[in-house]
DNA sequence: CACGAAGTGGGGACAAGTGGTGAATCTCGG
DNA sequence: CCGAGATTCACCACTTGTCCCCACTTCGTG
């Protein structure tokens, strides 16, 4: 399970340390890609070939909207390997696309985790954080 | 159950004590995460896997919202481990979530504990106990 | 009054994160 | 086809923060 928040930096080769609560489970292979919300998602072996196994579901050719999101996600996505400091490197337009330079924030999401832009990560959570919005999203699920 | 008031110190080194009635009750692992009402909630494991399994199941590539819940609840989640002295370490960022800096107030709900920034407490309780706040809150519950 | 448990504070060992250097590979021009 | 430059990758070194252990004080209890 990923979870937790931690803030990294990117280094002048463009390289971003893992945290080290997620390297056990990425030990099998991760895949990088864009993400909802201007962010980029780090994906364990299983969790992408889940993931992977869904979108093809999908109806791309009847449906527009499949196809630009399998499109999104799959022009986009590398396999990355760690160095021995638990390291990868953020290709160019991968950094470009979730506007990172300097610092990341990184963000366990359950089956995965979320590379952010401090900034952008910042207003996301604030907006989250308006005070019904929350409760708001609380009362349809039941919880 | 978790009930109670205890009143802790959270120290130079960012730990806090969980109260010793607790202890018990999160040996088999616990979580802490962001909750409403700018506090923070300690799971035991088998509640906060039943918290987190209704997650899950929500939509969130479809669904804003539910991304959003998704990421509010995970993001500032962790794992704890007590150490010898029943403490455990509370990351910067939930700090700052709850507002916490020298003292911290914990409190039993059921089946889930809360801490609390004292100020915030203090406040949170008087405006329940102006006269007539707790019974609008409690009309229309069926209690 | 004595004992034990709970809460608090601090020090030392180790791992995580970060920056940098050198070797291997690839690209491009001569 | 060969060589110089650029780029990437693997390895090494340092700093910082985290974790674990030990010691002290206070409070409740027998």
């Amino acid at each position: 399970m990923f979870t937790g928040e931690y803030r990294h930096t990117v280094d002048a080769k463009a390289r971003l340390a893992v945290p080290s609560r997620f390297r056990a489970q990425l030990a099998g292979g991760a895949f990088v890609s864009r993400w909802l919300d201007l962010c980029l998602a780090i994906w364990p072996r299983d969790g992408w070939e889940n993931l992977a196994g869904r979108v093809a579901a999908l109806p791309t050719i009847e449906n527009p909207g499949a196809r630009a999101f399998s499109r999104f996600v799959f022009a986009s996505a590398v396999e990355i390997e760690l160095d021995a400091q638990g390291r990868f490197v953020l290709p160019a337009y991968l950094r470009e696309a979730a506007g990172l330079e300097g610092e990341a924030v990184v963000v366990g999401s359950l089956d995965h985790a979320e590379i952010w832009s401090p900034v952008r990560w910042e207003d996301y959570r604030k907006a989250l954080e308006a005070p019904d919005a929350l409760a708001q999203h609380l009362a349809g699920l039941g919880i």
